[in-house]
DNA sequence: TTGAAAGCGCTAACAT
DNA sequence: ATGTTAGCGCTTTCAA
């Protein structure tokens, strides 16, 4: 037979479609006989809810998008992995996209263009601007990852990036080094978390009063393997040799492990290493890295916390809406591992 | 205003809510001047389907549930990468789900249960057994991915994992590798991943003439970096000193590597190691790892196609509908690193 | 080439 | 505690 529908439950359980609509929904006041029945006659059948007819009714899905960069990417993997399992346990379910970085994605996923089923969505854009937010009617219920657009004009959740980035200078000075390149950096204001880290580093050089040399941070196109590996490669043939490297997330640091490995450099002896994620292949490279170590759990939880406020916000009418945006910083630590143990000592993987 | 609707748009351009339909679903029959006066309408008001009512209906979504034991495995995530990609290049969005290797997840995701709006899954299962298949009522479209299903119950796409594990043994015992363990390997018979590529580098061994020592194949919990790092270690403090590893994903043999490192073994003078997947980190690990290099878009392009395959099938009622399950089987090849280079040479990064 | 009417499956509002 | 009615927005007959 057809899949079986409300009218065929009510037929058989001998109640109204409203009855079973009730029993299905946890309505309270009906009489545990009759639910009973309906309940029997829902076996029966294997009756289960038409989503398309409860979403045009209710106009919601259960349904948020989350719109990354590149799934392959671990640390993006590692907060899809986080939100997905917070989304299921709010009863949630996850659409996935990517953006590769651009634009218009991005623009396209804040306004809900690709994901029309989606009752808001979780977004961590690269390329946005402070303008496509500014320009954006206030509909599709939106939390950002990130912070590469300026706060006050959306939901955020991001770790203290500039505190982490001079956090780990710090480290590096601490350990004697004082030629640090930073891979992945930029020279501009932030926003934008490379602009963030890099002012972070930054920091750390002033108050430890040691040089800025522009030449030290390395612009890179990805923040991939293959572009920290490069990028060490341009500096050790163009200026000095560093005895650190700052690299802005833990892809390029294991490819700048890697550089360095090939040019006969020891790390740390030679030249330390420090990322920012804390992905697993940093905890079992050779040698272990260190990296700032965010609390992605903490991401993830937070990001769907606030969408979902957001939602039924959005759902409660314009009653208590337009709450102002909301910035939640999530902590962070220094996990410190080989790859900036002391010129001499070697320490156990942290 | 409230979200325009097809009537707003008729009412606007002058024509019936049929007319507006036709136009957005790019119906023929409509005049050049009709057509152009519909489409500034819904330029106007800035209009777009909902896509609830049409799924209502329709009866489809253009929605594909994708569902993974993890997405925090590189292998995954980059599987995931290509699904995605391939999904929305024909229109598709990709609803994506864990199940965390658990038989009732993915019994469940086979059934529809966890995604109603899905109009087909793509589902990589671990746990389930061919029962589980044979018992289903062939409603909702599926295609299973990897091999831990006797053949012949679904749609399948999968590479050649006793041939893949031939091949990496051979290349072991061609570099004159004699002891050689399996990390994550089972005894067991097919199918089952583990079991497919355990056979595998069986006939290799029975091929060469090399003997069959149970004690080789060291089972894992997960085929995860720590698995395979403890895998090792144990073989190490237990046995005669393994000559090679082969590790049964790249996880595994980024953890193994680490081990070796750690007991002051040098990969791979002392002990070679091979891994499956070919991900990133093995690119650039130090060594860098010879694996197993499954083509993964092809794993993408087949699974999405049969998958659309199946979908048509399934609308166009039962005509030609049941059409027995296909085996589709993607190549691979072996990419060949430094963690393989002969014992006294040292070749370039694959 | 275009329009009118019916209905996909569900639930909110309003009876009873 | 349960039933009746209406309608969410769209597309599919069928008719003009």
């Amino acid at each position: 037979m057809a899949r079986p529908r409300i009218k065929d439950v009510a037929l058989r359980a001998g109640v109204s479609e409203k009855t079973v609509s009730n029993v299905i929904n946890d309505y309270e006041h009906v009489s545990e006989r009759t639910r009973k029945a309906v309940r029997e006659a829902i076996a029966e059948l294997g009756y289960r809810v038409n989503l398309a007819g409860r979403h045009l009714r209710r106009g919601r899905t259960g349904i948020i998008a989350l719109v990354l960069p590149e799934l392959d990417f671990p640390y993006f993997a590692d907060l899809a992995n986080g939100i997905i399992t917070e989304a299921e346990r709010n009863g949630l379910t996850v659409l996935l996209h990517q953006t590769r970085a651009d634009r218009q994605h991005e623009l396209s996923a804040l306004h809900g263009f690709d994901h029309d089923f989606a009752d808001g969505v979780i977004l961590s854009p690269l390329a946005l601007t402070t303008e496509d937010l500014r320009d954006r009617r206030r509909t599709l219920p939106a939390v950002l990852l990130g912070e590469a657009i300026e706060p006050g004009w959306a939901d955020h959740v991001a770790i203290d990036n500039v505190r982490a980035a001079r956090d780990a200078t710090e480290h590096l000075i601490s350990i004697g080094r004082r030629r640090i390149l930073v891979v992945g950096g930029s020279d501009a204001p932030p926003p934008g978390t490379a602009e963030a880290r890099t002012l972070g580093y930054r920091q750390a050089l002033d108050a430890a009063g040691l040089p800025y040399d522009p030449a030290a941070v390395m612009p890179v196109a990805q923040f991939r393997m293959p572009h920290g590996a490069a990028a060490v490669a341009r500096a050790l043939d163009a200026g000095p040799r560093p005895d650190a490297v700052l690299c802005l997330n833990d892809q390029m640091a294991l490819g700048a492990i890697r550089t360095l490995h090939e040019r006969g450099l020891r790390v740390p002896r030679d030249v330390a290493v420090v990322g920012f994620d804390d992905v697993e292949g940093g905890r079992f490279s050779v040698p272990t890295l260190t990296t700032v170590s965010p609390d992605k759990k903490a991401v993830a939880r937070v990001a769907v916390e606030l969408l979902l406020l957001r939602i039924a916000e959005a759902a409660g009418g314009s009653g208590n809406a337009d709450l102002p945006p909301e910035e939640r910083v999530v902590p962070h630590r220094l996990a410190i591992r080989e790859s900036t143990a002391g010129p001499a000592a070697a320490a156990p993987a942290g």
